[in-house]
This record gives structure tokens, C-alpha cells and sequence, in this order.
DNA sequence: TAACGATTACGATGTATTTCGTAAGCAATG
DNA sequence: CATTGCTTACGAAATACATCGTAATCGTTA
């Protein structure tokens, strides 16, 4: 009974993420956050967004003219589901591994390295 | 004069983590290490080798009639590359959002915990 | 030398993904 | 009511990707 999910591409990932940021929105709303970083048609984000509700990775409310959509699959979830793949498909499956890599990015803030610290600390004990 | 990465698919990874492990390898080889966990044909493996070839993803030596093929990528910059990618497309590029997720999976061990602490302890020296 | 076996080259197919043009619907406005 | 403008629906094209069949090549060996 587990419902599989389908893996959002490369686009419908960025649509996701407009949609968790600012939750319920039309596509006009969606395509004018889009464009502010990419080049693309008002007609393509519409269709897109149309396969994701066929795909069940939105839900829309089609009651008014305007549909509204809303993401359909979780944030956290989604997030896990990228991370964890990658960390199979290029670091042997070795999360530590995929850390390091991105620790050596140094885009981490003091007080975001205080905070994977403390993280660490609860997991240590926690053993 | 910045050469162009382009990235590689999920197909062209698996060759090239198996080019990273056991180095210069024949396509026979390669293919022989792939069936261990995927199905696949050996002209689509060559087929993909040599499309890799002509992105630049790979060397090849073809003085004789086996060609010998190496990653012309390097590991370090190719995980980099994806890892960096996901941050932003996932994670409204904040590393350490990411790093919280990753360790959230608790795949990591002790003693890999304790590498990464080092790491950062390092890292915040540095600042 | 002729046949065999492994290899490379190449083209074709199938599917997924992305993009967009066009038509149709509907509401507000003059 | 006719026009304008925004919206959705739908189909088609373009691109990328993965897969495989077939032919050509070449060395080995019977």
C-alpha cells in the first residue's frame, strides 16, 4: 500500500520548489517566480504543471478559472529521496563522504557549522 | 578558456565510477562490472562509452584493436559538481541544510562522525 | 587460407523530457 | 454585444537518453 513516487525531473523539481516556498499558487504565480532565473514560455510552466497533477506531484483546485496548485509531495521527503541517491550513485553510499565534499564548499556560515555540530553531538549520544 | 564540463547522465556515472575504481579498463570490462547489478546489452555499453568519448568524458586509447578507456574527469570535481547542483536546486543553496538532512539518514558512523567534526573544527579555525 | 569469435562502428527505435503554437473558454470593459 | 486579455487544453515538434540489431573489421586457430 506504500504509494510510490515518482521522481520529479530536473524542471518539475524547480516548479516544486516555487511551491513550497510560497505555497498554494497559480501558474502565473509559479511562471513569474521562474522567470526571474530562466528563460522559458508562460504555455510550457502551464503544461508542466499539468503532467505534475496527472504525475499526482501537485494537487490543484479547479474551481475557479484560476486553478490553483499546491505540491503534492513533501519537501523533506523529496529532499531525502535526491540526497540519498546521490550519495548511492557517487560516494559508494557513503554519506560521511558526500559531507566532507560538501563541507570542503565552504558556503557554510560559523554558526551553520556550530549547528551540524551540535547536530552531531545529539547523534554521538544518541548511539 | 575555461573548459566546459558538461554533465554526465545517470547511465554515463555508473561507467564512470567503475572507470574511478579499477582505472583503465576495455569496454568488455566495464560492461562485466555493470551486469553485476544492472541488465543491459554490451553494444548499449559501448554504444555509451562512445558517446562518451566524443563529450570528452572519457580517453581512449585505440592503438590496438581493444580500446582502452580511462575517466577523463576528475572524481572530486565531478561529485562536487552534482553536490553543488542538488544544494541549489534543493536546498535555496544552503549547504549545511543539506548536510542536517544527510546525517538525519544516520548511515554515518562514530567514527565517521567524528571525521567530520574534525573537519569542521578545521574548518572553523580557518575563518 | 577459411572459419570463428570478439570487437568496433553505425544507424534505428523507443521513451522521456522540454518547449511552444494554436484554439477555445470566459470575464471584464467599452 | 463585440473586443480585449488572460486562462486552460491539446497536440506537435525538438531534444536528450538508453537500448539494441546488424555489419564491418581483425586476429587467432583449425
Amino acid at each position: 500500500m506504500k504509494n510510490k513516487v515518482s521522481k520529479p525531473t530536473e524542471s518539475e523539481l524547480e516548479i516544486l520548489t516555487v511551491l513550497w516556498q510560497k505555497g498554494k499558487s497559480s501558474v502565473r504565480t509559479v511562471h513569474e517566480e521562474l522567470s526571474k532565473t530562466k528563460e522559458c514560455g508562460y504555455t510550457t510552466t502551464l503544461k508542466l504543471m499539468q503532467i505534475m497533477f496527472e504525475k499526482k506531484l501537485v494537487n490543484r483546485d479547479s474551481s475557479s478559472k484560476i486553478h490553483i496548485y499546491e505540491a503534492a509531495v513533501n519537501k523533506e521527503k523529496t529532499q531525502r529521496l535526491f540526497v540519498n541517491k546521490m550519495i548511492q550513485n557517487l560516494f559508494s553510499g557513503s554519506s560521511s563522504q558526500m559531507i566532507l565534499q560538501a563541507l570542503g564548499n565552504h558556503t557554510a556560515s560559523k554558526q551553520e557549522l556550530g549547528e551540524i555540530e551540535a547536530y552531531i553531538a545529539k547523534l554521538k549520544a544518541g548511539h
